[in-house]
DNA sequence: GATTAATGCTAAA
DNA sequence: TTAGCCTTAATCT
């Protein structure tokens, strides 16, 4: 169930692993034959995330577009180029730990046997990567692609010009309660229900707000937490939002300040994961219902909206 | 050992 | 609005 940040990391991680390489496409599975024909044998040019979902551009004008949905995930093994490759998806652990690489020290002789319901596999000269449990599995052509795209809400993660003002506009031009906006994927793409609690408690902001009574700066200041805590939610591997002065344990550098100092887009390899920081400590109200808020005292509330649970801080957040 | 919930969406009804 | 995806970890009997 990864958010956003999990996507962008996959999407780096394939460019790692697989840009500019000749690959074979398979469905061991049976749900993916036909699409998987149209890829295979052709080069992988780029891969590129945008919110939760999977790009993936091939030579030959082709577009294999993946979402994982609740409990889709990637699996990736092969030789030295792919040390570090790990698997990214459903949840492993508690607080969206990605599994750790198992370098056994065996040298890489081929994929496996498919373990499972294996929807995809790719294969290259040096490794392997297997999909399984996906929401959505495609093959489009550029064109369909960008129609798809075009649905989509600005990225926080995209840094592209222009997306702040429109997730301002968008957000405030709608009634909705910011809570189930902020999951709305053609408002904002990426975030989930994770990184919705922890901002809207971050910003002090009541879920239930209509968007149409947020100032624009309220707004756009929404906009730049988001961008921060998922940004580093890339180089962490994880989802982090507490800040060090929040955290029981004191252990772990600040939010804002993750793994070497970057900006979540530069030279920490696509595997790392912090582990820095304890599990228990990592969130402010996501999951910590009926325990004590970290900033009040008062406990967490949780209630359901729109099908997801909220989380937040009755204390902190208004009623 | 069985059941449930999970960071989410798609497609059918 | 509901089923489905089809996995994992945590929580039950």
């Amino acid at each position: 169930m990864p958010e956003g940040h999990s996507v962008h990391r996959l999407a780096r991680q394939f460019n790692d692993v697989f840009g500019g390489a000749l690959l074979a496409v398979s469905s061991p599975q049976g749900k993916f034959t036909a699409g998987a024909a149209r890829v295979d044998g052709q080069v992988l040019e780029l891969a590129e995330a945008h919110g939760k979902q999977l790009f993936m551009f091939f030579r030959h004008e082709l577009v294999m577009r993946v979402h994982l949905g609740l409990y889709g995930a990637w699996d990736f093994g092969g030789d030295a180029t792919f040390a570090g490759a790990s698997s990214i998806g459903a949840p492993r652990r508690i607080g969206e730990q990605e599994l750790a690489p198992d370098d056994g020290g065996t040298p890489y002789s081929g994929p496996p046997e498919p373990k499972g319901a294996v929807r995809a596999r790719l294969v290259s000269a040096h490794g392997w990567a297997d999909l399984r449990g996906p929401a959505a599995c495609e093959v489009l052509t550029v064109a369909g692609a960008a129609t798809v795209r075009a649905k989509l809400g600005p990225d926080p993660l995209l840094n592209r010009p222009g997306d702040r003002a429109e997730f301002v506009r968008r957000l405030c031009q709608s009634a909705t309660p910011i809570a189930l906006q902020l999951m709305k994927q053609e408002v904002l793409a990426g975030v989930g229900n994770v990184y919705r609690a922890e901002v809207l408690f971050r910003r002090g902001l009541d879920p239930r707000l209509p968007g149409t009574s947020l100032g624009a700066g309220e707004a756009g200041e929404l906009w730049d937490d988001i961008a921060l805590v998922m940004a580093d939610g890339v180089s962490d591997g994880r989802i982090i939002t507490t800040e060090l002065a929040d955290r029981p344990s004191g252990r772990g550098a600040g939010a804002g300040h993750a793994l070497g100092g970057g900006d979540g887009q530069g030279d920490v390899p696509a595997s790392t994961i912090n582990k820095d920081v304890p599990v228990a400590d990592a969130h402010y109200v996501y999951k910590r219902n009926g325990l004590p808020c970290r900033h009040c005292g008062t406990a967490v509330a949780m209630a359901e909206l729109g099908g997801r649970k909220l989380y937040w801080c009755p204390g902190c957040q208004g009623g």
